[in-house]
DNA sequence: TTCTTACATTAGAATGCTTATAATCTAGTT
DNA sequence: AACTAGATTATAAGCATTCTAATGTAAGAA
């Protein structure tokens, strides 16, 4: 069993026992989300699952989404454009974006709890987390913008 | 001349050179951000000239926001929640953000050069810049959810 | 297996933020 | 004072997302 296949399993477990039903457009919203290495937004999803859900709509995906975020299975990513993107990989990790081409790159680095350590003295906030995002130019943006 | 004053006086001179015109409308939504210590949407900026300008447009506000943003005056954050919110503070800072009340507070911490350094060798973009967000409970929510 | 029902899905309308359009107006120069 | 490129206004349009109400169905119970 691949690594993604070994995901979709495990989430599957965390539906059952949240108590939510596995209907088949769920089932394909959460494989696709395992098994597809980009971040896709909502109507990602829906475009290419409607060859084999071609009755499905929007708002389902969305409704699943929305599940899957309360589950903790996904984390929605909102950056300046338009269109939220959703992450399952919630392993800790930031993201480096191509200003060019908008595509998004998993970057690993140590989690900065010196800086949430830093911000709840000095701002008296009770710090739950953080994110950041790295901006640039891919390699492909960088070979294109050559020529 | 406060501080807040000077900068508008420096802005004022930055919109000249480059060949903007100041109109009633643009000099009141650049006064507005310059001594606005929160970091106002554009329909907070709207309502809040809605007396002084009563037939100024929403449009007025973001056509002068994006004017301001190309000339690099402000800097738009953006969120999970819908709307924008501009920040005229071009220092080097991040942002912490209250989870109950949207209340987004300025945060300084020299800037993580090594991050930007190490992204680049291991993912072979050209790092332009970064952002970060702290996320927690500020100290007024801390209050009240204790009662 | 069939029945049941709470939950899911669907289609389409509605919402909210932002941008586009076209007519009118005006800041700043001539 | 006249001119004109650029700014403003009012309104329509666009897009992502959510809501609504009717219909369908997963999964447990009988």
């Amino acid at each position: 069993m691949t690594v993604p296949e070994q995901r979709l399993q495990e989430a599957l477990t965390t539906l059952k026992k949240s108590g939510v039903r596995i209907t088949p457009q769920r089932h394909a919203v959460l494989e696709y989300l395992m098994q597809s290495m980009k971040h896709p937004t909502a109507d990602e999803i829906y475009k290419a699952l409607e060859d084999k859900f071609p009755n499905m709509s929007v708002a389902t995906v969305y409704n699943n989404l929305r599940v899957f975020l309360d589950i903790g299975l996904v984390r929605e990513l909102t950056y300046g454009d338009s269109s939220s993107r959703f992450d399952c990989n919630t392993s800790d990790h930031y993201h480096i974006i191509c200003d060019e081409c908008g595509k998004i790159v998993d970057f690993h680095y140590p989690s900065l709890n010196e800086v949430e350590q830093l911000a709840e003295q000095v701002t008296g906030f009770d710090v739950t987390n953080h994110r950041m995002e790295v901006y640039g130019t891919c390699e492909d943006c960088q070979q294109l913008a050559k020529h």
